[in-house]
DNA sequence: AAATCGTGGAG
DNA sequence: TCTCCAAGATT
């Protein structure tokens, strides 16, 4: 049996109301998944659909990315931003290749080894790709945890050992029906159980939801920091990127001076592409992706 | 363990 | 306009 009470509402709710999202069909490869996971990270669906589409045309298994340049990944990468992850994906490639014969690893443990695939990627894929049981803690489960089990209205900042516990002990005792259960409370809080305004008239949960039960209470103590974004490093990073991403090949420097005045955050701004990977200084002293 | 790392859409 | 925030990971 199930060691929560909604489990079976919850099932019901996520079988009407699921999207039918191209990496969830039962045809979708391992690899595929694992692509998603990695652009989902912190990017809205809407904007990964595209783009999830176009790779997965160009480099439908891990061994066909794998033999490209890095470079060419975070091309085609475009403007899904942090970028990073794109050489992330381009080394899982080459470690798939490398250590696991070209298969996407089932495992929870060698999983979590691919660079990119911290612990909520590493469970997301072995649930979701290979029907392992692993509870998934992202932000829309965590939003309705701390809702229905916690009674507030927002989980702290950064996952606490405490929820990891929480969702586990939740987790349906059978793997499949987990697996299901895991992507289940994940589309309640991206569908229903939303930050800004929950639709708690619509939810399969609600008479069990210890937040609304409460009255639901605003969220208590500091408002949680605002990510300014202008001027930072991370904008003059994006731009800097952005030029040579529309580049056929390598830049002079001269184009990359122009895309912000002030000249000490600019070269703090290109080294640190460069220490990152993302970017490959030449001896000529133009700059281009990586090869 | 707090800071850093892009981008764009919605309210 | 401006703030929030969207399937996190890494150092």
């Amino acid at each position: 049996m199930d060691q929560n009470p909604y489990s079976t509402a919850l099932l019901a709710w996520y079988q009407a109301n699921a999207r039918d999202l191209p990496w969830r069909r039962p045809d979708a490869s391992a690899w595929s998944i694992l692509v998603s996971e990695i652009m989902l990270q912190q990017t809205p669906v809407t904007r990964v659909l595209p783009a999830w589409e176009a790779w997965m045309r160009r480099w439908p298994t891990p061994a066909d990315l794998a033999t490209e340049p890095s470079g060419e990944a975070v091309r085609m990468w475009n403007r899904l931003g942090y970028p990073r992850r794109a050489l992330n994906l381009h080394a899982c490639a080459r470690t798939i290749v490398e250590r696991h014969e070209g298969e996407v690893p089932s495992s929870y443990q060698d999983l979590r080894a691919l660079p990119g695939v911290g612990a909520y990627t590493a469970a997301a894929v072995a649930s979701f790709a290979f029907g392992g049981r692993h509870a998934i803690l992202d932000t829309n489960v965590r939003r309705v945890l701390a809702r229905a089990h916690t009674g507030v209205e927002y989980p702290p900042k950064t996952p606490t050992k405490a929820e990891t516990e929480l969702a586990e002990s939740l987790l349906p005792a059978d793997a499949t029906v987990a697996a299901r259960w895991g992507v289940a409370i994940m589309e309640l809080g991206a569908l229903v159980c939303t930050a800004r305004s929950p639709a708690c008239a619509e939810c399969p949960i609600a008479n069990q939801c210890a937040w609304r039960l409460a009255g639901k209470p605003a969220h208590e103590g500091p408002p949680r920091r605002g990510q300014t974004y202008a001027g930072t490093d991370r904008q003059v990073r994006g731009r800097l990127l952005a030029v040579l991403r529309d580049a056929e090949g390598p830049v002079p420097k001269d184009d990359l001076d122009t895309v912000w005045h002030e000249p000490i955050q600019r070269e703090r701004a290109l080294d640190a592409l460069v220490a990152d990977g993302l970017v490959d200084p030449r001896e000529d002293g133009t700059y281009a992706l990586p090869g």
